[in-house]
DNA sequence: AACTTTTCATGATTTTTTCATATAAAGCTG
DNA sequence: CAGCTTTATATGAAAAAATCATGAAAAGTT
């Protein structure tokens, strides 16, 4: 995983970039400016924020990069123990809030529970019987194991990415495919019903004009 | 949204249970067996689970109901303050974790959180025993779950909408159609038959030579 | 050649709309 | 106020339209 760090504490920045270099891509800033332009120039997997920083806040960055639809997963760690700075982290479109003095355990608890959320762990849990792998393409059934085609294993990682939600033929079109070289909604039935073929029917539902659904 | 708390601690529960009472549906037990079987027998859309009751705790629980596919989003609320719990709560598929004493607007704001990352925050609670999600076009009643057509689902979100008032027909067609695509007003009588049949009669009613009212 | 991706034709299903008829409410009249 | 008329609403059935599922075949890739 690529992570953005955002973090002005000289002795606790050295021993989260220590942490999570282990088992991650670490970026590390001090300055809310220059975080700014890192996330700017490159696409991330996790940020983690401090609030107070020299020259802003974490929270006035989130709130940037989310005005530009950045969606990457944010986790905030702040000295602060009032609520006010929680609602304003959350509602700034943050995703998880840790407090200082905080275990590493803790944020890496935290970090694999924003993983199993957004889908970004390498097998991922689609039910208790049923694992996928994004990266190989690799779904495992009880005992059988499906290889998905590229586009089908693309479809339900998208789908399950999004599985709060109802996403439409149209937003798969967009999304699966380079500006124009996008197929006909034909294309997306086809996937759906290969992608049936290994799930089984339950799993991808469908709302009338609405779009589809992981479940 | 339907809430279902498990909470030994008889001070914090009734803290709770008249906080959450505000703006939900909450149901409360001691035990956890009684979670159980309220957790199967009908639907809901958060669980809060104490770790620590007296017949069990709320990680095996959770585990168990995970296994019979429930995906409903959960926190733990806990008195441990090691990252043994913290880690066991997360792989058994909690969502979020709050260690006591907590303060109120910690927790509203983690069920905003998860209400956002769920899909949640538009579902509507019609009556106590009755929600509703424009998104996906469900109707949630008692146990029974009813999938509505795009026009009906538009119909009761506008009726809805405007419940401190009558709607008539003409408003109806002028709304959930394009300009040259409204059809007669029997179709509004056909969709307000569907809706109830849906919903039950007694909660749109009409006003005679006026239109339509939620209730 | 084997596999993946895409299109197309067809059939199934659900939704939307219309229509005919039944029921109910309000007004009118003697 | 009983009975009649008028008008609005409710209901069931059926036609029309829209949407989706599916199998097969064509086109493209590796």
């Amino acid at each position: 995983m690529k992570i953005l760090l955002l973090e002005d504490d000289t002795v606790l920045a050295d021993i989260l970039v220590d942490f999570l270099q282990e088992q991650n891509e670490v970026q590390h800033t001090y300055s809310m400016k220059e975080a700014m332009s890192l996330a700017e120039n490159s696409v991330y997997d996790l940020y983690i924020f401090d609030i107070n920083v020299p020259d802003g806040d974490g929270i006035t960055l989130l709130k940037a990069l989310r005005a530009f639809n950045d969606t990457t997963p944010t986790i905030f760690i702040t000295a602060f123990h009032d609520t006010k700075h929680l609602k304003a982290a959350f509602e700034s479109g943050g995703n998880d809030f840790i407090r200082k003095p905080f275990e590493l355990e803790e944020l890496t608890q935290r970090i694999e529970n924003i993983k199993r959320h957004f889908g970004l762990e390498h097998t991922i849990t689609l039910t208790p019987t049923l694992t996928f792998d994004p990266k190989t393409h690799t779904l495992l059934l009880q005992n059988e194991t499906h290889t998905l085609a590229q586009k089908e294993s693309a479809c339900l990682h998208y789908l399950y990415k999004n599985r709060s939600r109802v996403v439409s033929s149209d937003e798969l079109l967009q999304n699966l495919w380079a500006y124009d070289e996008t197929p006909s909604e034909d294309t997306i039935r086809t996937l759906i019903k290969q992608l049936r073929k290994h799930l089984g029917k339950e799993h991808i539902i469908n709302i009338r004009g609405e779009g589809y659904r992981f479940e």
